[in-house]
DNA sequence: CCAAGCTCA
């Protein structure tokens, strides 16, 4: 600890800090900031008067480094040293440093919006711009002006855009720190490769030629390039002249690669071998790899993005950030002098990269964040002014309110109402707990939690498929239920209550091709809902799993009436004689149902009149992901609803000064007096024109 | 008839 770079600058650190209600660390890898900048705090006396907080992104980055400060300070962790992720909290009464992930703390700035308990928050890690860390900078701006005499704020950050944050601080001071990593030369490409795999692959090779040992780190964008680099590679190493050059070993690296090969990046490579690491952004913060000396970047990354005017989401491949391409050629200097090849010309790393990642914020769908910002009742706050280090698009944030809205959890003012608060105490995307609430009242509130916590971790239930699991899909693979005909969410209950039924046993996962992590996680999420909701309801409710009982249609009839509640942003009416759908939002999709989905056609081969759907995905083509079936009856009063949405008044009622579009007009509640006028008896007639009046206007 | 980067309350 004593040879880490940091502790030179400790007295120039607590002099500032003193001086200043912000400041910005720019500390590169290695200098030790997120271990060190709270115990020198501690060491000025920071800790008497509240507690240090210091946020992360992930989980094993809280808990690691955690127990690292606790070694140095030589105390139990959970004592004085502590820290608090999701299921676990690991503090005490005594706990004067407390790591914790970002969205952690922004729970509890939920029950106490001035943190009264800390006396310094550190933001660590912010130029990773997660959603809950930009959400967090703007709490921060507004809780330093309120509590003045007693708050430090700290935020770390990349050399890339300290300016910029200190900007956004009243030009707050900056200090540099610098790290402990071994300088690494930069080769760029003369041309953009036409294939960044052919072109890895010749660079892989040469480097395997001509340089000295040391470990060689790939990044690719995704499983599929990674499995056939791998694949030549080994082809090619093995074509070499036998003795011309050492030995290699070939290793890929993602998310979807089982815990137990993940690991063999982390066990050294036999004497006079060479380790080719095949890996997606995964090893540029998540993972460290030892033993790299040469990194590879084909400067390209895959990225999920929302789009708020149709309301999908698409993962793209795209142009990494100089943040990022800095970060992947500093894994070449952990532990010797590095070489870093970008497989792009040195100028489009200085002309064409943006300086940083586009962040989380811009790229989300923000019902969620809307509504917990809703849910903090700051004073003078309109939502769409709410003071973000960058702004989403006042698009995306009316997309939000229009959710918001269409879900209860707003009126047509846009304030928040007794719905949403209670949504918003629930660790669930805005659709889910107001699903949750519906059913509830529909006494199917059990149902509801496991489909809830099955949709948290759908995407860790299935294996990783590859070619070689291709044939094991959900459906059909084994003896797994099918929801009935019903459709995905329902499916996904059956699932659970089966395993429920098997004493929550390891091996039925395994025979059934399920993740046990998923599964064990499902049934956290599950116990935890469960115990917010009784909270919420004074432990009145009934939340327990049905024992050896066969679900009655009639259950699964009031779930999926709650879904219809809940997901009323998330409808699609099938289109006449065929089965692709058209969503009901405020701008209609032609979508199809995932090939993936259990939903059932009738004996003539149509699917249902009307749909939820989990999510919008575009891939080959827009598809809705988890369906099933609801009815029309409860659909209609989702589309009255619709027409009299009004998003001027929505977002703030500012009304006239706003810009209005097109579509806002026409949206004015005036034709909902003609609808009154019908007679009621004739439902039938009162329906159609509901929705020919919503068709029509759509078509506009 | 499809495809999945990574986090996290």
């Amino acid at each position: 600890m004593a040879n880490l770079p940091i502790i030179q600058f400790e007295e120039k650190i607590v002099e500032t800090v003193e001086k200043n209600p912000v400041v910005v660390i720019i500390g590169e890898t290695g200098s030790g900031k997120s271990t060190q900048l709270s115990q020198i705090l501690h060491r000025k006396g920071y800790t008497r008067s509240g507690i240090i907080a210091v946020t992360q992104p992930r989980r094993v980055a809280a808990v690691s480094i955690s127990r690292r400060v606790a070694q140095e300070l030589g105390v139990r962790l959970g004592e004085e040293v502590g820290y608090a992720i999701r299921f676990e909290d690991r503090t005490s009464e005594k706990t004067c440093i407390k790591y914790l992930i970002d969205g952690v703390l922004l729970r509890e700035s939920l029950s106490n919006p001035e943190l009264n308990q800390y006396s310094v928050i550190i933001l660590d890690e912010a130029h990773e711009r997660s959603l809950n860390t930009d959400i967090l900078l703007g709490l921060m701006k507004r809780l330093i002006k309120m509590r003045a005499s007693n708050l430090k704020v700290l935020i770390t950050s990349a050399t890339l855009d300290g300016e910029k944050v200190s900007r956004f601080f009243s030009n707050c001071p900056i200090l540099n720190v610098p790290g402990k990593l071994f300088p690494v030369e930069i080769f760029y490409n003369m041309e953009r490769p036409k294939s960044y795999l052919e072109s890895s692959l010749k660079t892989a090779i040469d480097i395997h030629v001509r340089e000295p040992e040391g470990d060689v780190l790939i990044f690719m964008t995704g499983q599929d390039d990674i499995e056939k680099l791998v694949k030549k590679l080994e082809e090619r190493v093995q074509s070499l002249e036998e003795g011309s050059c050492m030995d290699a070993v070939i290793l890929p690296l993602h998310g979807s690669l089982p815990p137990e090969l993940q690991v063999r990046v982390f066990s050294p490579p036999p004497p006079n071998c060479r380790r080719f690491i095949v890996a997606t952004n995964i090893a540029e913060t998540s993972l460290t790899v030892d033993g790299v000396v040469y990194v590879i970047d084909s400067g390209y990354v895959k990225q999920r993005q929302y789009n708020p005017s149709t309301g999908m989401y698409s993962l793209d491949v795209v142009q990494i950030s100089r943040v990022q391409a800095d970060q992947r050629a500093g894994r070449a200097g952990r532990t010797l002098p590095g070489k870093c090849y970008r497989l792009y010309p040195s100028m489009v790393y200085h002309e064409e990269l943006l300086d940083a990642t586009v962040p989380e914020i811009q790229r989300s769908s923000l019902a969620g964040t809307v509504l917990y910002l809703k849910s903090l009742d700051l004073p003078d706050m309109d939502i769409l002014k709410f003071d973000f280090l960058d702004p989403p698009s006042s698009e995306s944030l009316e997309d939000a309110l229009k959710q918001l809205y269409l879900i209860d959890a707003i009126d047509e003012n846009g304030s928040i109402s007794s719905i949403g608060r209670t949504m918003a105490e629930l660790p669930l995307e805005p659709s889910l707990s107001r699903t949750l609430m519906e059913a509830n009242e529909y006494g199917c509130l059990s149902q509801a939690l496991t489909v809830a916590a099955m949709l948290s971790a759908e995407t860790t239930l299935l294996p990783g498929r590859s070619k070689s699991t291709e044939k094991k899909r959900k459906h059909d693979s084994s003896d797994l239920p099918n929801g009935s005909g019903w459709g995905d969410h329902i499916q996904l209950l059956q699932i659970y209550e089966l395993w429920d039924q098997t004493d929550y046993d390891v091996d039925w996962c395994k025979d059934n091709n399920l993740q046990v992590r998923g599964m064990k996680f499902v049934r956290d999420v599950r116990k935890q809902l469960s115990q917010i909701m009784q909270k919420i309801a004074k432990g009145s409710l009934d939340v327990r799993t049905n024992e050896r009982r066969k679900e009655s249609q009639e259950d699964y009839r009031n779930l999926r009436k709650s879904l219809s509640v809940g997901y009323a942003n998330q409808l699609a009416e099938r289109m006449i004689r065929h089965n692709g759908y058209r969503t009901l939002g405020f701008k209609p999709q032609l979508v199809q149902v995932h090939p993936s989905s259990v939903l059932r056609t009738d004996e003539e081969g149509m699917l249902p009149n009307y749909v939820v759907y989990h999510e919008l995905i575009s891939t080959s083509r827009p598809f809705m992901r988890n369906v099933c079936a609801v009815e029309m009856p409860w659909v209609m009063p989702i589309l009255k609803k619709l027409e009299k949405l009004n998003i001027s008044k929505l977002s703030g009622g500012s009304g006239q000064s706003e810009e209005q579009t097109e579509g806002d007009k026409s949206s004015l509640p005036k034709k909902d007096d003609v609808n009154v006028a019908r007679p009621v008896d004739d439902r039938d007639s009162q329906i159609q024109a509901a929705r020919e009046r919503f068709l029509a206007r759509k078509g506009k």
